[in-house]
RNA sequence: GCGCCCGUAGCUCAGUGGAUAGAGCAUCGGCCUUCUAAGCCGAGGGUCGCAGGUUCGAGUCCUGCCGGGCGCGCCA
């Protein structure tokens, strides 16, 4: 059962394969020329451009070659009328039977409908939020769990099989940051006195954490007895160097309390502060497949494994005491260090890991959502799988632009330097799951996105995620109305009278529902859940118009059960659509 | 300086090279004895940042400017 669409694209395709070798060339390839959705009903159902694109090589003037294609075109009932328009468009009209197919297709597929099979299975591994598990997600990772959720279900319905992965950035510098600034916290809790450095996270979730630590944990582990701050750096001197600061504190905890001790403290920050990311992200929706860990590349060999590889193949230099990537002769603007100086793995390293251990998971698209402050990124990553002698193809990233929340018309972010900013749970609390989902991914990921809790807060006709959650819940309500009436749905007979749909309205509606596959085909293409959004906008608003315009609940049992027929797989599509976003379809409202 | 993204109605934004550039909000005016008015209908509002170019046709593609955001570490 195919969309209309296609089935139309097909009597086109076979009208010009009929004109190859006389008006056509006979090696002429038939790819990108289709059939389009019309912007206004004057002009059918669908266009074609393709008499003003061929007209040239046909040496015909456009509307004599679009005479001589429509002559060629099949008889077909799904067409009723053809004609050609303009400079030389050709416009096809539906049939009315087969504007109303869409809902025997809706009612027999349910949540299947819109679904397709176009990814052919092809493995698809998607990573986003990925945020740096030293703290609670903010607004703006919010945006990226719920853009990465939707763009994952959106993959899914287009027919890929789809991996949701968060790589957890838990090696590295910024981790002996958070284990140290925790062991801090825990001092100041037994009444030590210091200046607590600039440079480590000063956020209140850090004392929780350290208050967990006085219960849970061996305290003569943490503070030695009889030697505390004596043997601690100075306070941070004003204007001094911060960076060299905090790693003086971070090696002078280790010695104080031992490499295991530092250790401890260290995993009981990233399990708490994990398990609330986790917890944050199943809250509104986001769920992962796995939760990657960068620690384990270095600790499986993984980094070492992916080096030798470059190295292998002569793709690596040594210089100043560090080993370079040459990511030049892939594409990238500079070469990359792998190996410091002082003989560290760089990030960059673990990264090339992660996406060679990607491929070798035998995934063959690597979709990473970025903060569109990592676009610098994506080349050099691109330029490791090529150098390991990956297809630099299989890795598509994705950009998101900032969040900016505000508060009707004033700016509602504080500064993140104090610590202080407004966190996704903060958000979901205040505005609810379905708003915030909703709002998320409203706008294209390359656009700026200004959130307004306001708006998304209104239980107005301002608001639009509850337009669309209405036009679900009417449905419900019209089902309730019915049965208080004492009649019940007969589908046999709605389905059987669809043809007594012929208002406006009705028309215009049976249009949009038959769009909403090729909307799931597009916005997965394009991996743009906003168009989703602003489809299911347009559906509502259809929707709503008719159930002002006419009575479903009528006598007549044929045009009752015809127009319940219509509403319920409005309601049907309502709902496909809100689920792929990760937005509830409301029985009431 | 170099790279990526953005510039469309008062505001926030849609707009796979096609027909008269659309929607929400805001403003103004109508519609509840009828299935939820969280709804519907109507009106006003535009030199698509500027200038060239490609094309039968450009908001869309190319080049150059202007303006805004973000990057350009042996940080992650």
């Amino acid at each position: 059962m195919r969309p209309v669409k296609t089935q139309v694209e097909q009597l086109l395709h076979a009208a010009l394969t009929h004109l190859k070798g006389s008006l056509l060339p006979a090696d002429l390839s038939l790819d990108g020329l289709g059939i389009e959705r019309t912007r206004d009903a004057a002009n059918g159902d669908f266009a074609t451009n393709i008499a003003m694109r061929l007209a040239k090589i046909a040496g015909l003037k456009p509307r004599d070659l679009a005479q001589a294609i429509v002559a060629a075109l099949p008889a077909s009932p799904q067409v009723q009328r053809v004609e050609i328009a303009g400079a030389g468009f050709i416009n096809f009209f539906l049939a009315s039977d087969a504007q109303a197919d869409v809902v025997r297709h809706v009612h027999e597929l349910g949540d299947a409908f819109g679904r397709n099979a176009s990814g052919g299975g092809r493995k698809v591994i998607v990573e986003f939020v990925s945020s740096n598990p030293t703290g609670p997600l903010h607004v703006g990772h919010g945006r990226h769990g719920a853009f990465g959720a939707s763009v994952s279900n959106l993959l899914d319905a287009n027919g890929y099989t789809v991996h949701r992965e968060y790589y957890i950035n838990d090696a590295g510098r910024q981790m002996d940051i958070l284990a140290v600034s925790i062991w801090l916290r825990y001092l100041e809790a037994c009444g030590e006195k210091f200046v607590f450095p600039a440079n480590g996270y000063k956020g209140e979730y850090i004392r929780e954490i350290s208050a967990d630590l006085l219960q849970k944990v061996d305290t003569r582990l943490l503070r030695p007895e009889g030697e505390v701050f004596g043997n601690l750096p100075p306070d941070e001197p004003e204007g001094g160097d911060k960076d060299a600061y905090i790693d003086a504190v971070v090696a002078r905890a280790r010695m104080l309390i031992g490499a295991d001790g530092f250790r401890e403290v260290l995993d009981l920050g990233l399990k708490e502060i994990l398990g609330d990311i986790e917890q944050d992200l199943a809250e509104f929706g986001v769920r992962f497949d796995r939760w990657y860990s960068e620690a384990s590349l270095a600790e499986n060999g993984a980094i070492d494994r992916a080096l030798a590889r470059l190295r292998k193949q002569d793709h690596v230099y040594e210089k100043d005491g560090a080993l370079w990537f040459r990511a030049t002769a892939f594409g990238d603007e500079k070469d990359r260090v792998v190996v410091r100086e002082n003989g560290v793995k760089t990030y960059f390293a673990s990264d090339i890991a992660y996406h060679l251990d990607k491929r070798e998971r035998g995934f063959d698209l690597l979709l990473d959502i970025l903060g569109s402050d990592h676009h610098g990124y994506v080349a050099r990553v691109r330029a490791g799988l090529a150098a390991m002698g990956e297809p630099p193809a299989s890795l598509d990233a994705l950009l998101v632009q900032f969040v900016t929340l505000f508060r009707g018309g004033e700016k509602a972010q504080m500064s993140t330097r104090s610590g202080e900013f407004i966190t996704l749970r903060q958000l979901r609390n205040e505005v609810g799951n379905d708003a915030c989902r909703f709002f998320y991914v409203m706008r294209s990921n390359d656009q700026h996105l200004d959130f307004d809790m306001e708006l998304a807060k209104s239980r107005t006709n301002e608001n639009p995620v509850y337009y669309i959650q209405y036009a679900h819940a009417r449905v419900a309500s019209v089902l309730r109305q019915l049965a208080a009436k004492e009649f019940t749905f007969e589908s046999g007979i709605g389905l059987a009278n669809l043809a007594l749909l012929d208002t406006t309205q009705e028309t215009a509606l049976l249009t949009a529902l038959g769009r909403y596959p090729e909307i799931i085909a597009q916005a997965g293409e394009h991996r743009a859940p906003h168009t989703l959004v602003h489809f299911l906008r347009d559906l509502a608003n259809c929707f709503h118009t008719w159930y002002n315009a006419e009575q479903f609940i009528v006598d007549d049992e044929r045009l009752r059960n015809a127009r319940l027929a219509l509403a319920l797989a409005t309601q049907q599509v309502v709902r496909n659509g809100l689920t792929l976003l990760g937005v509830s379809a409301p029985e009431s409202m």
